[in-house]
DNA sequence: TACTGGTTTAACCAGTTGGTTAAATCCGAT
DNA sequence: ATCGGATTTAACCAACTGGTTAAACCAGTA
């Protein structure tokens, strides 16, 4: 993002909100121009097309999105404090342009591996020893009994969605409680809250090493 | 549903196929009309217009996708029971057309106050005495003292996001974990005892009763 | 038989969209 | 002054899209 001229800033933004808004198909390169103070010729002239401009506005998305919750991890820690700032940090940065999400929920799946390969290879370069950082923290966590054995994928698929549901379903949530804004910060710190209290009793070690497990269902 | 000819329920289930898989947008009358073994002139002698095809689907796809899980909710039980009822129920009514949520989601913002006024008309109707039923449902268990008192709200959503979740981010989990299929049975059970046991002992009545609280962060 | 409604065919239309082009202009650096 | 890149203007094009229309066809049926 650094390389690119004042120009070129101008229009990935102006692309940015266009595409974002009304969708791969549904954005026009006319208005894009528009909100981007300049005519239609400058735009094909800095992006020789649609798909060009699309591909840049994607992988820059994805990009920011990765690197939002994946910079600054504090590594030498309790597990506790881990979760707490990984949670906080998640909401924050999710908080701070919510309409990425369903933005890229969209495009994840129509735009084929296109996008799934972005994903991945930004994803890899957070990897510790091979594994997604989350799942090898998890693992450490239960190695050295600070808590229970849980299955890290499916702790992991639990705190991802307790942190994005309420982003994604916004429009469903003003609706049936107008008063409620996920972004606003009391919102974001009653849900942290939540969250790591949630998880954090259902992961404590099992008391009694017995097989006092009950099994639901 | 019922009261359409057999020819409309055939436009309707192509016109279903490809406004999901492209989107509003990017769906094409004459795919559609194509998919379900016709043409053009008949499909728009069906249903006048894109609009109107476009607005019959999405109302179907809603009621379809809430109807799926405010059916059959078992009422006298404990809440334990009840939550493994929900949680089975929902993980298999969204892995059997997993392709609706990331769609309804999508429209769900895009189509501006649409799709959110559909949405809410169809959950009212669930609702006792005037509350979305898992609220009322948990507001109750509080109260008898099954679980701990948690903010009713903040349950949901984490209930919710913790279910959908793995079918929002398949296309990267299966980028991630080739092997790994979210609408597998295998997977939807272990999913589901996930889900269950981390909520579970997340909401157990706090045993003492003294300022034992180990308040995060 | 004649009528009816579903169905096809195929052409057509108007509007939009992505993209191009050519000429003119503006402006800072050489 | 001039040279090159940035920028504008405005016209233009081909392709596509949603939608229409008219004529014919085909089934059942009254």
């Amino acid at each position: 993002m650094d390389h690119l001229t004042e120009q070129e800033k101008r229009i990935l933004s102006a692309a940015r909100q266009v595409f974002l808004e009304k969708g791969r198909d549904g954005a026009r390169m006319q208005e894009i121009a528009n909100r981007a103070g300049i005519n239609k010729a400058l735009l094909h002239y800095y992006f020789r097309n649609k798909e060009k401009l699309y591909a840049t506005v994607l992988r820059e998305e994805i990009r920011s999105f990765i690197q939002g919750f994946t910079r600054s991890i504090p590594e030498e820690n309790t597990f506790r404090e881990f979760l707490n700032q990984f949670v906080h940090h998640y909401l924050q940065h999710i908080a701070r342009k919510p309409e990425v999400i369903r933005f890229l929920l969209w495009e994840l799946e129509s735009g084929g591996e296109r996008v799934g390969t972005l994903f991945r290879e930004e994803l890899q370069q957070t990897a510790v020893s091979g594994k997604f950082f989350l799942l090898a923290r998890i693992e450490q966590a239960i190695q050295q009994g600070e808590i229970r054995s849980v299955d890290p994928l499916q702790l992991v698929l639990s705190l991802i969605g307790m942190c994005l549901y309420p982003f994604l379903a916004r429009p469903i949530l003003s609706m049936v409680f107008p008063s409620l804004n996920p972004t606003s910060p009391d919102f974001l710190e009653r849900r942290k809250q939540a969250i790591l209290e949630l998880i954090w009793k259902g992961i404590q070690p099992d008391p009694s090493p017995d097989a006092n497990r009950d099994k639901p269902d």
